[in-house]
DNA sequence: GTGGTCTAGACCACC
DNA sequence: GTGGTCTAGACCACA
């Protein structure tokens, strides 16, 4: 399910942060659902139970999971956790546009993009 | 001419680097230029030589300039750099958009976004 | 009557424990009087009645209640509970006061929070 | 110049923490000022270098200081750290007030206390 | 069983 | 030299 890549300069811990929001954000963590255990995750990956300590820690403190000692980690019930995502992915689409623009990257290429994402895949 | 922010987590070498490219994206920097010696750009920036000079580097290493001792660095005559950039950034959109789809962020709020970026921004 | 906020960090046998103090304190246990019995007070919380158990050991530790094994446990007859919870909270006030004093935080604003919590807070 | 109580449930590295806050509040770190080192600080507290970046890194994220991998960390330059630290205090002050009114503590007693310390303590 | 903290020691990238 | 990350392994408090 989680899968690392040593190669990249980002860090495990933030590779694992990236992929349980994306797994919140593809439906596939649902909220108060319980997230593996902190040494489980670690056996499963490979990785020092510190490091993903400490991926749960940063994702507790952005808000998107709740941890209890002694009970667990859960992704967290607030139902704006998707309006979190939403307006964080808004504004990385806008700091790519900006920097697209200043590419002079025509406005009518950004459009057939689009279109090509949110009409032709609407099949897939 | 060049900019540093020292508050980003981005590394000074690579925000050098960085802004170079886009010099030579944006046609500020031209073919067989040549660029600022690493002592001159290091002073002008009031940073270690060390630090321009693996900006530099870099830059030698992907192709973006050609460093010959003794003489200086020059901007390389490749022509595609612009569209190695423009079709990395389209690559960049598409996978954005994609995870926008599966969170069901309606397609007319892209295209508002774009728009507030390419009409109301140009004046910027 | 005990309300538990399973998002703050603070441990719920904790949380119980304050609860049942602040109780004494505002009188609405009184000395000798009987606190619900272990299990109950569990089952009421949906929690686990060792964590219960672990709340009543600190307090009976602490001197607020005396547990009999078989009887149940009693609210202790020390009437000066609310003279040595007042004496405390009077030390952190002056502590904070001290610091909020050396960042030149002018009187008249404590005397306007004071107010604040005192006065227009009152109806709460 | 920094105390660590090994006896408290306070951690470590949150002792170290609340004490940079607390010196930079009575002044004796100055904006822009370079803190020490992680590992010198470590070594001078016989603590683990780990647990001072922890710190540091709680410190950064809380923007009353600047890390920079191959310079340093910095006490912020921004002029609101001051400004931080009042509405902080302001926070702890408003929370502990409506502790002390939930006893019946009497707003006159809260007045007395604030009066002795910024009045009769002026001179010290 | 859970998560939280800490130590010991290592390696890396950066300046 | 600096901070950032990671491992190995330990202990603790909590439920």
């Amino acid at each position: 399910m989680f899968a690392l890549d040593y190669k990249t300069k980002v860090p495990i811990y933030e590779q694992i942060q990236d992929q349980v929001i994306s797994f919140i954000a593809l439906g596939i963590f649902k909220p108060n659902e319980q997230l593996p255990a902190v040494r489980q995750l670690a056996s499963d990956l490979g990785v020092n139970p510190n490091t993903v300590a400490k991926a749960y820690q940063e994702l507790e403190r952005l808000g998107y999971i709740v941890s209890q000692t002694g009970r667990g980690s859960f992704i967290s019930d607030t139902s704006n956790i998707i309006d979190m995502l939403k307006s964080e992915y808004i504004e990385q689409l806008k700091s790519l546009l900006r920097k697209m623009k200043t590419l002079n990257i025509p406005h009518q290429d950004i459009i057939l993009v689009t279109n090509s994402i949110f009409k032709k895949e609407r099949q897939q």
